[in-house]
DNA sequence: AAAAATTAATTAAACGTTTGTTTAATTCAA
DNA sequence: TTGAATTAAACAAACGTTTAATTAATTTTT
């Protein structure tokens, strides 16, 4: 059955996310996705070829190529959709996203490889909007990657210090949806407005 | 003895910054400190406590209140020290930097607790100074809570997501000293130019 | 179309390690 | 001589993985 290879992906992105990898038993896995123990070294061979199909399944390449190609918007519009993008992707699959920032520290270099290679995609396409951007005269010179790892960084703040802003922000540590629904709008109108104010021409100094 | 504590913690800090608290066993530690198994118990109670003393023994308070009680600086001097505290401070302990992020994770409220209080201590700080500004009309308004995310966040990713910065940046992925020495100076720049256009009152719109 | 043969899916049980922690004996210092 | 420091050994529990047997589904043969 292809649809439980999924339900034990889904399951198992649910518990790495919240537990990390090596906090996360097979046994875990197995009994919250009803399946036998021994259907997970059936299904992927082991717990970290489990993992390495999980990411494969996950990361979906399409969404910021298309956006790239669409030449009726300005740069201006295009960051303002990036930011709408990685915002709503992130806060929409919280679990997926601890995953991919904690398996950096994986042992495994095959598993660090593969998520270097999603980012590195990823990556590239803001970079093209930022160089367009440039060309035409109406950002200015910024320090791209890092400029990347702002917009990254300042997302994965909010959901990797989770009990720290809930605490800020008053919300039920507990309650996923109203942290979600509170940090969501106003991420994406701190980012638009700091990336507006770094990227526009008129304030070179 | 008093230093063999410490000498444990060191340990213990390397091992869970590079692998997780999961990742690491205490047999790991007590070799790599040359110390028997036994004396970890013997002097933290069990592994998690050691983690606990781990982050009591690195969690220091003074700097950010002094820095904030100059009344000779302005708040712009502020925040760029601000910046060069926190680049220096992460970038010089990578480890502990990572133990802080990925503790969020753990299945321990306490540790959670701890780490949150320690969090919230150095953001109340951060936060008078952005308030001052504001009030001395040279900052803008702005989200707050978000822009020390920013801040924080932009550190991190270069920390947490270091696999894929030292692709980006063609450095050495096992050469820590090298990726320190490159990206530490330009945080700061970036950061600090950052900030300037997100929080200059002339580019208020 | 029914029966037989073959392959795939699922199971309970066991495998050998490794885990964090404890014990009880011993060495060391005051 | 008393109490703290240190040790090797053992503890039970949990770990990822494998095995061998059984059931379910599919294909082949009659």
């Amino acid at each position: 059955m292809a649809d439980k290879r999924e339900q034990i992906l889904t399951v198992a992105e649910k518990l790495f996310g919240d537990h990390g990898f090596d906090g996360t038993s097979v046994r875990d896995i197995a009994q919250h996705a009803n399946v036998n123990l021994a259907m997970i070294s059936y299904y992927f061979g082991s717990k970290e070829k489990m993992l390495e199909a999980l990411l494969e399944m996950r990361a979906n390449y399409t969404m910021l190529e298309a956006l790239n190609k669409d030449e009726s918007l300005t740069p201006w519009e295009k960051m303002d959709k990036v930011i709408d993008f990685y915002v709503d992707k992130i806060m929409g699959n919280l679990c997926f996203h601890n995953i991919m920032q904690q398996g950096n520290n994986s042992r495994s270099e095959d598993i660090k490889e593969l998520i270097t290679r999603i980012k590195l995609r990823n990556f590239e396409q803001i970079k093209k909007i930022l160089l367009d951007g440039q060309k035409k005269k109406i950002f200015r010179k910024v320090d791209i990657e890092l400029t990347v790892g702002t917009v990254m960084g300042t997302i994965s703040q909010t959901t990797l210090a989770r009990p720290f802003y809930t605490t800020l922000l008053n919300v039920d540590k507990n309650n996923d949806e109203a942290y979600r629904k509170k940090i969501t709008p106003r991420l994406k109108t701190h980012l638009k407005q700091l990336l507006h104010a770094h990227l526009d021409i008129k304030n070179e100094e």
